[in-house]
DNA sequence: TGGGGTTAT
DNA sequence: ATAACCC
């Protein structure tokens, strides 16, 4: 209470009143210390931590906009909106609005069943995603104006930790306004709302938040999506489906359980993919409640420690992780699928293209790329999930030019992502590639080379490489002779 | 299955 | 460099 600053006196008892038991408390403060823990710097914190944090109880909100493609497809051209209408890659259609998905067209429809089900489909390319990407940071700044702590997952979905702003809503609300408080949306299960519980009224409040993104996001961008307000992010991710299109749902502490029950197969568990799925289902795992119930130690011998102890308790609804702000992003990449490449002149060709792109992408991005990595699929009957890469440090002199329209950075790059390419394919040797994909990483922001004590630091890779006693990423790197 | 992304090992 | 996960 020392650390908690000016207007909670108003609330601040009664806050302490309604958070529950001793037993509960404590059991708060356990989860509050493994959290801090986990995050690396319990030392130091303890002291302040401890009296303050009364309930480790967090809000988050998990936003997730509508058939995203389509919706920016049906913004770019008004025209498309009443009607069915499929995004497509390939021979996909990628997504499509819900006019398509009422006539049959699904998520990844192959692009001629889809005409089958739906002659009328309109179907519009979706494999530049430029327009896309666009929009999705927008999306993203939006929601750090309500938040900072903003993680982006995929380009149509973000998760917003809410804790901070809503105990800054409940501390300019008198303590006769608690009883006035209300939902925005959907309550998950119908659940009676009891206002005299506190996780009730923050979560409500993160509800109200939540119903203001979603209201900004159409005034600002012309965008809808759904929004689930939960105490972890893998509930609110989860309870943001429940209701579908342009609609938000919270979830009550008390409904947890019966929530997590209702999902028909654990496949359905967010963190849960393909493999481990399919190592779960060999050892006769298939709900989540066989999941809950099965020996821990068991799991841990076929899955790993780490995968088994979190997957354990995601399927009690537990999952302490931290909304981590996603910042610019830590890659930018372009691929390109195609039934066939087997030369190296159409390789070159393609790869070119690529980085034509990607060049412009960085351009804008300001900061600079130290890596570049170059992705192939082989083609093979079988093998689900094979790709291959090589990656190699960008020359110093090379990544000066970045950015700057004038020199050319093409020659270098494309000779550099050719020595790439003959690293994993012997190109005297017959090779059918379906999948090309270049990749920059290891961004930088530039060097505002005000040379001293910390440059030494901040640029190992050029300045202390030779004489680290640590390998440097520059080592690991394929070496690539000239 | 597309055209992206992330983190862990 | 790969493998797992997410959309």
């Amino acid at each position: 209470a020392a650390v908690r600053s000016g207007g909670m006196e108003k609330l601040g008892v009664e806050l302490e009143e309604k958070g529950g038991s001793d037993e509960e408390d404590d059991e708060a403060w356990a989860m509050e210390l493994a959290d801090v823990g986990a995050a690396g710097s319990l030392q130091g914190v303890h002291d302040q931590v401890l009296p303050t944090q009364n309930s480790s109880s967090r809000v988050i909100v998990h936003v997730d906009l509508d058939c995203f493609y389509a919706q920016v497809e049906m913004i770019s051209n008004p025209e498309l909106k009443d009607k069915p209408l499929g995004v497509q890659q390939k021979y996909l259609v990628v997504t499509c609005n819900y006019e398509a998905r009422k006539l049959g067209v699904k998520k990844l429809m192959n692009v001629r069943v889809a005409k089958e089900k739906c002659p009328q489909l309109v179907l519009v390319n979706g494999e530049d995603l430029t327009r896309y990407r666009e929009m999705s940071y927008k999306v993203t700044e939006l929601l750090e104006e309500f938040s900072p702590v903003v993680e982006r997952l995929g380009f149509d979905e973000n998760f917003v930790d809410l804790t901070e702003m809503v105990d800054k809503r409940l501390q300019q609300l008198q303590s006769d306004e608690l009883s006035a408080v209300t939902v925005s949306g959907h309550v998950y299960n119908n659940q009676s709302i009891n206002l005299h519980d506190i996780l009730h009224i923050r979560l409500l409040v993160g509800s109200q938040i939540a119903a203001e993104m979603r209201e900004a996001m159409y005034n600002r961008l012309g965008l809808t999506g759904c929004a689930g307000v939960a105490s972890n992010k893998l509930l609110a991710k989860l309870v943001s489906g429940i209701f579908k299109p342009n609609q938000q749902t919270v979830l009550l502490p008390e409904s947890c359980q019966h929530f997590i029950h209702s999902l028909n197969h654990i496949k359905e568990i967010p963190g849960i993919g393909y493999k481990t799925t399919k190592c779960l289902e060999a050892l006769g795992i298939s709900s989540v409640h066989d999941l809950q119930t099965f020996s821990s130690k068991i799991l841990e011998k076929e899955l790993g420690i780490s995968v088994a102890q979190r997957i354990l308790k995601l399927s009690f609804g537990e999952d302490n992780s931290p909304v981590i702000p996603s910042g610019p992003p830590q890659s930018f990449s372009e691929e390109d699928s195609f039934k066939k490449c087997s030369s190296e002149v159409e390789a070159k060709k393609r790869i070119e293209e690529l980085l034509a792109s990607l060049l412009n992408r960085v351009c804008r991005d300001g900061r600079k790329p130290h890596t570049v990595r170059l992705i192939i699929r082989r083609y093979s009957s079988e093998k689900h999930y094979g790709r291959e890469s090589r990656q190699c440090p960008i020359p110093s002199h090379v990544i000066q030019k970045l950015g700057t329209g004038n020199y050319d950075v093409m020659t270098p790059m494309v000779d550099i992502l050719m020595k790439l390419f003959r690293n994993m394919v012997n190109v005297k040797m017959p090779f059918h590639l379906t999948l090309l994909s270049v990749c920059f990483c290891n961004l930088k922001a530039l060097n505002t080379a005000k040379k001293g004590p910390m440059d030494y630091y901040l640029t190992p890779s050029l300045s202390t490489a030779s004489h680290s006693g640590k390998r440097s990423f520059k080592m690991k790197d394929t070496h690539m002779e000239d």
